[in-house]
RNA sequence: GCCCUCGUGGUGAAAUUGGUAGACACAAAGGACUUAAAAUCCUUGCCAUUUAUGGAGUGCCAGUUCGAGUCUGGCCGAGGGCACCA
C-alpha cells in the first residue's frame, strides 16, 4: 500500500494556495467579517516552538472560521527594532537591517512550511520607512493633543558602556555586559500620557467579555485604583515650606499619627542637600532597592529632619518628619502620614526609631482598652481614642465621615489615585525608530515638520561607539531647516510604541497617505481574536488598548473601543533540561541513553542529570527546533502533536515519542482513506440505512463544533482519533456507498482545521475540494433512540439498562423489576423513593 | 505581605456544567504474528481471591443533596502576577 508522502503532499497544496489565492482577505459586506490576529513575532532567526503553537492555534481558528462563511482576515508582520538586532550586528559586524531582514525571510520560510492560512500580502515590517514614518505622525499629532511630554526621570545608568540599561540587563545592581555598578541617573525622557486614561482603561475592561479573568484582573491591579483622601499637613521648621501635602487611604486613623514620611525626591529635599548627612542617606537610599535582595528584606531607614508636623485633627500633636527609602516619590505627592498601629510598614519604622504606636481601631469583640503589640491590625473594627471619631465603624464609615469633617474644615479632600504610571517611550538606542523632534539651539523643543516625515534611520553606524550610537552620529544629528541649526531627538521610541498599533496598520499596510485607511478600519475593527503568549498580560495589551483610545480621541473616528474584543493566551512549550557532569546545559540532540542513564553523546562516563521540564529556551538549550521536526515528519503532523496534548492555554510538555505517534497516526489514517475511497468506489448501493454512521457523524459535527468554539483543541484532536477508531471498525461492515461518502466527506471537513493538508489531498482524490462548508448539524439524527440508563441503588451504579428514548418512569421499572440485578439487589425489599432523571438515570432508595 | 489560578491513574489529560469518573493519547506489563528483532494488532490498568464479581477512589476534613471531580466552608500543596502603591 502507498505511504502518506507528507513532503510532496504538503509542497503541493501549499503551492496551490498561494497559487490560487484563497487566504487573500478584502472587504466584503456581504460576508461577516473575522479578524483573526495572532501576536507577530520578534525576527530573532528561527522560529521556535512556541511559535508553532501560537501560530497553529491561530491557523486553526482561521480556517474553521473560513469555513464556517466569515470573509477571514489572517495576517503576519514583524516585530522588526529591538535590542537583539543591534547586538547581534555589533558580535558579527553586521547592519542591524541586514541581519534583520535576513532572518525575516528565513523565518517566512519556515512559517510557510507550517501550511498556515496567511495573507502574506498584508505583511508587514515595524522596521520599515513605509511602516514607521506613520508612527512618527502618530506621535506628532499626540503631542499636539498633549499627551506627549517630556520630563526629567531616572535611568539605570551603566557609566563604563555609557548607557541606558532596561531593567532585565541589570543583574544584581551591575551592568550585564560591563559590570559596572548601575548608577540613577536623571535624563530627559519622552512620555506618553497613559495616566490620562486611567478610568477609561479600567472601566474598558468591563467591555472585554472574551477575555481572560486572570488577564483583566492584572490590568486591574496594575492601574490600581484606590480611593482615599489628600490631606495637608502643616509644618514647622527652618524652611520656607510650611505645608505638606499626602494621600492616604485610612484618613479616620488621623488620631495614630506618628511621623510624617518623605520620599528622598521630595520637593523640600532640595532644602537640605548641603547636609552631609542626608547627602549620604540618599547615596544609602539609591542602592537599596537594586538589588534583589534588598528588596526581599524591605529594611526601612529614615533621615530625621528638624521638622514638625502637625495633625490637622488635633494641632496640639506635633510629629517628627522623616525621609524615608520606602516612600515613592511617583505615587500620591511622594509624602505617607505615618499610622503605625494599624499599618505593617509604618508599624516597623516607628519600632526602629522608637516611634508612638498609637492604637485607635479596636477590632469587633475586643475591649476598650485593646493595644496594638506586635504587628499593625489593618482589619475592620470601631474607633477608639479619636476624640470625636470614636465609637465610628471603621473603615467604611469612619472614612467617610473623617473626610466630610477635612472637607469642611478645608484641610483636606477626597481623591482617587491611581497606580499607573506614564508610559516612558525613549530609548536610548539605535535600531528603533526615530523620535521626530529636535531642539533649536536655544534647546527649545521642535516638531519636524510633517511633511519632511520620515525621518530615517541613518545607515553607516558605528555601532562599537559609547553610548547611543545616534548621539555620536553628528553628521545626522546636526541639521538645518530654513537656515537654522537644529539638533535631533538622538533617542529612539520603545519598541512596544511599534506593536501599540500594528493591528490597525495590517486593514491598509499599503496605504502611503496614513497609519490606517478610514474604510479599512470600519469593516475590519476590531481584532475578533487576538492570541498570543501571557506575558504581554500587561504592557503591550494595555499599551495597545491606550493607543487606540489615544488615536481615537485624537480622531474622533473609531466605531470601537478596545482594540481585541477577544482574547486568548496560550501557554508554553516545555521541555526537560539536561546538564552533564560539569553542570554544563546540554541541548536533547547532545544526550543519548544508555541503559536507562542518560549520558553525552559519545562519552558514556558523563552522566546526564535530568532536570525538571521549563519552557524551552535558548539559554538552557532545552529546544527543540521545528524545522527539523517539520522536515521529518511533515507540518500536519506536528499540528496534530502540538494541539494533542495539553489544553491550549495550559503548559505542554514536548515529547518524542507524541511527536512520533502523531506522525504514525496520519499514516494508518492515510491507510483507512484508501480503504473507504475502495469501498465508495464498489458502489455497494444496498438498501441498509446505516444510520449508525449518519449518526455518528452528526455527533461529531456537534463534539468538534463545540471544542472548537470553546478552544478545546487538545479535545478536537482526541475526537479525530475517536472517529479514527469508529471508522476503522465500521469500515469492515457492509455500508451503503453514498452514505458512507456524504459521512466522510463531512468528516474530512471536520478534521481540516487541525490536518488541512492531509484533508485536502483526500477531498481532491475524492473530487469536492472546491465546495467545502463546514457541515451542518441534522437534529433529527442528534437524539438516539436507544438510551443508556443509570440504575443506581441507593445513589450507587448497580446496572445499565439499554432502552428506548423518553421511557417514562414506570415502563422503566418494568424493566428493571424483570432484570436479573432486581433479584439480586431488590429482593422482597420495599421501595422508599425513586429519583428518575428523564433519558439519563434512576435511582432506587431501598432500606439495606 | 496582597491578588489570581490549579490539585483527577505511572504520565499528559477528558467528563454534555450536579447524574456511568478516567474519553483520547504517551509509557509500562502480558499476549498474537515472526526463526528473531522492528513494525503492527489485541488485552491489562488501584485493592481484594479469578477474564466474571465486589470494594475503595478525583489533595485533606466537614457540609448541602437521592446523587458531588463539579456547589459551600475550613485546611494542606503547587504555579503565576504585583511588590514598600500610603
Amino acid at each position: 500500500m502507498e505511504r502518506y508522502n507528507f513532503k510532496t503532499i504538503e509542497k503541493k497544496w501549499q503551492e496551490k494556495w498561494i497559487k490560487s489565492g484563497v487566504f487573500k482577505s478584502k472587504i466584503d459586506h456581504s460576508k461577516e467579517k473575522f479578524y483573526c490576529l495572532e501576536m507577530f513575532p520578534y525576527p530573532s532567526g528561527k522560529i521556535h516552538m512556541g511559535h508553532v503553537r501560537n501560530y497553529t492555534i491561530g491557523d486553526v481558528l482561521s480556517r474553521y472560521k473560513s469555513l464556517q462563511g466569515f470573509n477571514v482576515m489572517h495576517p503576519m508582520g514583524w516585530d522588526a527594532f529591538g535590542m537583539p538586532a543591534e547586538n547581534a550586528a555589533r558580535e558579527n559586524n553586521l547592519d542591524p537591517k541586514e541581519w534583520t531582514n535576513k532572518n525575516i525571510s528565513n523565518m517566512k520560510s519556515q512559517l510557510k512550511k507550517l501550511g498556515l492560512s496567511i495573507d502574506w500580502d498584508r505583511e508587514i515590517s515595524t522596521c520599515s520607512e513605509e511602516y514607521y514614518k506613520h508612527q512618527q505622525l502618530f506621535f506628532l499629532e499626540l503631542y499636539e493633543k498633549g499627551l506627549v511630554y517630556r520630563k526629567e526621570n531616572y535611568v539605570n545608568w551603566d557609566p563604563v558602556d555609557k548607557t541606558v540599561l532596561a531593567n532585565e540587563q541589570v543583574i544584581d545592581g551591575k551592568g550585564w555586559r560591563s559590570g559596572a555598578v548601575v548608577e540613577r541617573k536623571k535624563l530627559n525622557q519622552w512620555f506618553f500620557n497613559i495616566s490620562k486614561f486611567s478610568q477609561e482603561l479600567l472601566d474598558g475592561l468591563d467591555d472585554l467579555k472574551l477575555w481572560p479573568n486572570k488577564v483583566k484582573i492584572m490590568q486591574k491591579n496594575w492601574i490600581g485604583k484606590s480611593f482615599g483622601c489628600e490631606i495637608a499637613f502643616k509644618t514647622e521648621g527652618d524652611i520656607p515650606v510650611k505645608e505638606i501635602k499626602c494621600f492616604t487611604t485610612r484618613p479616620d486613623t488621623l488620631f495614630g499619627f506618628s511621623f510624617l514620611a518623605l520620599s528622598v525626591d521630595h520637593e523640600i529635599s532640595k532644602y537640605f542637600l548641603k547636609n552631609k548627612e542626608f547627602q549620604d542617606f540618599k547615596t544609602e537610599c539609591s542602592k537599596t532597592g537594586t538589588t534583589e535582595e534588598a528588596i526581599a528584606i524591605g529594611e526601612k531607614i529614615g533621615f530625621k529632619t528638624n521638622l514638625e508636623a502637625i495633625n490637622p485633627l488635633n494641632p496640639k500633636q506635633k510629629v517628627p518628619v522623616f525621609f524615608a527609602n520606602f516612600v515613592l516619590m511617583d505615587y500620591g505627592f511622594g509624602a505617607v502620614f505615618g499610622c503605625p498601629a494599624h499599618d505593617q510598614r509604618d508599624f516597623d519604622f516607628a519600632k526602629k526609631y522608637g516611634l508612638s504606636i498609637k492604637t485607635v481601631v479596636k477590632p469587633d469583640g475586643e475591649k476598650e482598652s485593646f493595644e496594638v503589640k506586635d504587628e499593625a491590625y489593618s482589619g475592620p473594627g470601631v474607633l477608639i481614642n479619636s476624640e470625636f471619631l470614636n465609637k465610628l465603624k471603621a473603615p467604611e464609615e469612619s472614612i467617610k465621615k473623617t473626610i466630610d469633617i477635612l472637607e469642611e474644615k478645608k484641610i483636606g479632600k477626597k481623591k482617587i489615585n491611581f497606580r499607573l504610571k506614564d508610559w516612558g517611550v525613549s530609548r536610548q538606542r539605535y535600531w528603533g525608530c526615530p523620535i521626530p523632534m529636535a531642539y533649536d539651539e536655544e534647546g527649545n523643543v521642535v516638531k519636524i515638520p510633517k511633511n519632511n516625515l520620515p525621518v530615517k534611520l541613518p545607515d553607516n553606524i558605528d555601532l562599537n561607539s559609547k553610548g547611543n550610537p545616534l548621539d555620536s552620529k553628528t553628521d545626522w544629528k546636526n541639521f538645518t531647516m530654513n537656515g537654522k541649526k537644529y539638533i535631533r531627538e538622538t533617542d529612539t521610541l520603545d519598541t512596544f510604541v511599534c506593536s501599540s498599533w500594528y493591528y490597525l496598520r495590517f486593514c491598509s499596510p499599503d496605504n502611503l497617505k496614513y497609519g490606517y485607511k478610514q474604510e479599512e478600519i470600519d469593516y475590519w475593527m476590531p481584532v475578533d481574536q487576538y492570541i498570543g503568549g501571557v506575558e504581554h498580560a500587561i504592557l503591550h495589551l494595555l499599551y495597545s488598548r491606550f493607543f487606540t483610545k489615544a488615536i481615537g480621541f485624537k480622531n474622533n473616528s473609531f466605531k470601537f473601543k478596545e482594540p481585541f474584543e477577544g482574547l486568548f493566551t496560550q501557554g508554553m512549550v516545555c521541555h526537560e533540561t539536561y546538564k552533564d557532569q560539569n553542570n554544563n546545559w546540554l541541548s536533547p540532540e547532545e544526550i543519548e541513553l544508555v541503559g536507562n542513564q542518560y549520558c553525552k553523546k559519545g562519552d558514556k562516563k558523563n552522566k546526564v542529570k535530568v532536570g525538571p521540564s521549563e519552557s524551552m529556551s535558548k539559554s538552557k538549550k532545552n529546544v527543540i527546533d521545528p524545522e527539523n521536526i517539520i522536515n521529518s515528519y511533515g507540518a500536519d503532523a506536528v499540528r496534530l502533536f502540538i494541539l494533542s496534548d495539553s489544553p491550549p492555554e495550559k503548559d505542554v510538555q514536548w515529547s518524542d515519542q507524541g511527536m512520533v505517534a502523531s506522525f504514525k497516526f496520519l499514516q494508518k489514517l492515510w491507510i483507512l482513506h484508501t480503504k473507504i475511497k475502495e469501498k465508495i468506489k464498489n458502489n455497494n448501493n444496498n438498501n441498509s440505512e446505516d444510520k449508525t454512521l449518519q449518526k455518528y457523524t452528526n455527533q461529531m459535527i456537534n463534539k468538534i463544533t463545540n471544542n472548537l468554539n470553546g478552544f478545546n483543541y487538545n479535545v478536537i484532536i482526541a475526537n479525530i482519533y475517536e472517529t479514527y477508531n469508529f471508522l476503522n471498525k465500521e469500515i469492515e461492515k457492509k455500508i451503503n456507498s453514498k452514505v458512507l461518502k456524504d459521512s466522510y466527506k463531512k468528516i474530512l471537513i471536520l478534521f481540516s482545521p487541525a490536518i488541512p493538508h492531509f484533508t485536502a489531498e483526500c477531498m481532491d482524490e475524492l473530487g469536492f475540494i472546491d465546495q467545502i462548508k463546514w457541515p451542518k448539524i441534522d437534529k433529527n439524527l442528534l437524539d438516539e433512540e436507544r438510551i443508556d440508563y443509570v440504575v443506581q441503588i441507593n445513589g450507587k451504579k448497580r446496572a445499565i439498562l439499554k432502552e428506548s428514548r423518553d421511557i417514562d418512569q414506570n415502563s422503566l421499572m418494568k424493566k428493571i423489576r424483570s432484570n436479573e440485578l432486581s433479584k439480586k439487589y431488590l429482593k422482597d425489599k420495599s421501595i422508599n423513593k425513586i429519583i428518575f432523571v428523564k433519558n439519563r438515570l434512576i435511582n432506587l432508595l431501598i432500606n439495606e
